[in-house]
DNA sequence: GCTTGACCTTCCAGTTACTGGAAGGGTTAC
DNA sequence: GTAACCCTTCCAGTAACTGGAAGGTCAAGC
């Protein structure tokens, strides 16, 4: 199948799905003699499990390791699950770093009338920080 | 003072200072007579001002619109407001979507075993995805 | 046979907000 | 004088694509 198949079965655009056989996180695609790409279902399947990963927000650095133990094997659980743990610490410290500039922005928001009126405490705090 | 002073004081790196210069997010340095950048008061505060609303996740556009406001005393405390209710909304919508991911992971993560054995509900789930 | 439109190809540039490093010149302390 | 550290500019790289240009291919309709 087309790369523009391929596209719609994984979810993938097909500019991404080039992008990956690019950077090596796909095998190369076969050509037909027009020099086509031509995609089978394994293809699909391989770009699927990569939309689903990037989906969840592994980096592409991820994405490889996690396809290199899924085509592995004899791969240990436990290597796919460290990876995975990783990446709920990211998003725990991701989530706390939001949650702390959302106490701040919703703090400051609050104070500021939001009218026609010049003062606003959102930039007074931003030119001299309470905190400090 | 130097450039690296004024890093100093405001938080911001050298790099970056001449980088907000280069996008013309601050206003060109003086210059003294060997070429060197020169720093008032002023300046720093600018550059604090922009540390600090970097650290809140604004964009550098948000931080010029911001600035703008912020040196225009005729300005309406609504403008600011809007930008910060803006950046709030943004937030929220990031903390929900790293919500649902870690949701995802967590449960995956829950089942999979993590020892020597190679079957694993994650890399089973990034094949063929429940929820479809 | 020819045209039209929708594909496909490659390659280059742009996105965000810096950051690292090279090459070269200035300043300060001993 | 020289070593260590500062400053300058400019170029390249980061992450993960995305847009667009230039050009070849294919299938349908006249």
């Amino acid at each position: 199948m087309n790369i523009s198949q391929a596209a719609e079965q994984s979810g993938l655009p097909p500019k991404t799905i080039r992008y990956y056989e690019d950077i090596g996180l796909v095998e190369p695609a076969r050509r037909r003699d027009n020099g086509y790409r031509d995609y089978g279902s394994r293809d699909v399947h391989m770009l699927r499990f990569l939309h689903r990963a990037r989906d969840l927000g592994f980096s592409v650095a991820d994405c490889r390791a996690l396809l290199s133990l899924y085509t592995d094997s004899d791969r240990h659980s436990a290597d796919v699950k460290a990876i995975a743990l990783n990446r709920i610490a990211e998003i725990d410290r991701k989530i706390a770093e939001l949650g702390e500039m959302r106490m701040v922005l919703a703090t400051l928001a609050d104070k500021c009338h939001g009218d026609e009126r010049p003062d606003c405490p959102i930039l007074d705090d931003f030119a001299a920080p309470a905190n400090q």
